[in-house]
DNA sequence: TCTTAAAAATACCATTCGGTATGTTTTTTG
DNA sequence: CAAAAAACATACCGAATGGTATTTTTAAGA
């Protein structure tokens, strides 16, 4: 029982891909099983149905790249607000994953998905718990260590900024150019600073 | 050629709506001429394509709509920053068409569409950049009138705004609760006031 | 090794999709 | 009013959709 989950996680991953770039509703199974070059048979062996396998790239998949990616960089350095800024900074400009062009993942799950099923939404609520979490944490941290002023609201802030992230990725998306991407790390360092 | 131009007007404005709530790939046409009680022969005969039909939804339901709620308010209202915040106000608060749990239709659009559609790209990306033409506008306002620093970039500012404003959106349908807006209005006072 | 269950392959199905062909009914206009 | 064009109605089409039933292959454990 190897080669089986093998299969599996192809399935997961290939998909992910597909669906990152066009979106859940309009990749097919068809799409799926022809670029995994996997049958419909092992498709349905693997998951009952298409949402099920939904499920499992946000469960399976997206988790485990928000803590890698965007949670774990937090922990690691040691300055709150360069950590925070440096996060985005990372996802912005460096990451070379997630494409300008294709905005976020979790982003564009969350808008196609989210007033139709009910599952995804809480699989996806989830999922920005934890980096909420995350980032309340590290302003807090910063409040603690007197980097971060007292009277800042970290949970507001925490709003404010992973709004802006997920609002920029979609005006990427649009003007396809990372151009806007600029724009709004200097406007962010500002605000950031203004925390201080 | 009155009636005909009603079919036509009712066509957009449901098949508007049920997109606004529904996305766009997911709204069938047969949905649309059930809602509508338009048949389909009517319904290709005022429209090409589905895509024709998208298109004229964005050019002729969108646009307008931006110019009253998006853009019009912020040229009435004196104060510059006033402005902008108000426009949010309204816009996430009040304004009683656009529902938290179905978040923006420009910005729905856009992540469902402009990877894909190169035609529906253009024009929302000419909705957008009306918007922030009016939006910049209105902090070069602020400059000149003194109410705003003057070494505030203007562009850099719209676009964290505006980036903030459609990810606040996103997140508000991922929680479908507008605590999230007050969260969000809070903290863009703050920012909008370091820029005095 | 042989059995048995897991894993995968194949062929098919009902439904829905966007779109068309061909009418019929209204309006407009000369 | 009559003719012609505009507006709408009906029936249908091929392709794609998610999913299933059934068979075949592969691999694990006794």
């Amino acid at each position: 029982m190897k080669k089986a989950e093998a299969t599996r996680l192809t399935i997961l991953q290939k998909a992910f891909e597909l669906i990152y770039v066009k979106g859940y509703q309009t990749t097919s199974i068809d799409d799926i099983i022809a670029t995994t070059k996997v049958t419909k048979g092992a498709f349905y062996y693997h998951f009952k149905t298409k949402d099920e396998m939904g499920l499992a790239i946000i469960n399976e998949i997206l988790k485990p790249t928000l803590t890698n990616s965007f949670i774990e960089p937090l922990q690691t350095e040691e300055n709150p607000l360069d950590a925070i800024y440096n996060l985005m900074d990372n996802l912005l400009m460096k990451n070379d994953f997630l494409k300008v062009e294709y905005g976020c993942p979790a982003s564009n799950f969350t808008q196609e998905m989210t007033p139709w099923n009910s599952e995804f939404n809480k699989a996806l609520n989830e999922l920005t718990q934890e980096w909420t979490k995350a980032i309340t944490a590290t302003i807090e941290r910063g409040k603690k260590s007197g980097t971060i002023r007292k009277d800042v609201n970290a949970k507001q802030v925490t709003i404010f900024v992973m709004s802006g992230y997920w609002g920029i990725r979609n005006l990427g998306k649009l003007e396809n150019s990372k151009k806007v991407y600029v724009s709004y790390l200097k406007q962010l360092k500002i605000y950031l600073d203004s925390l201080k």
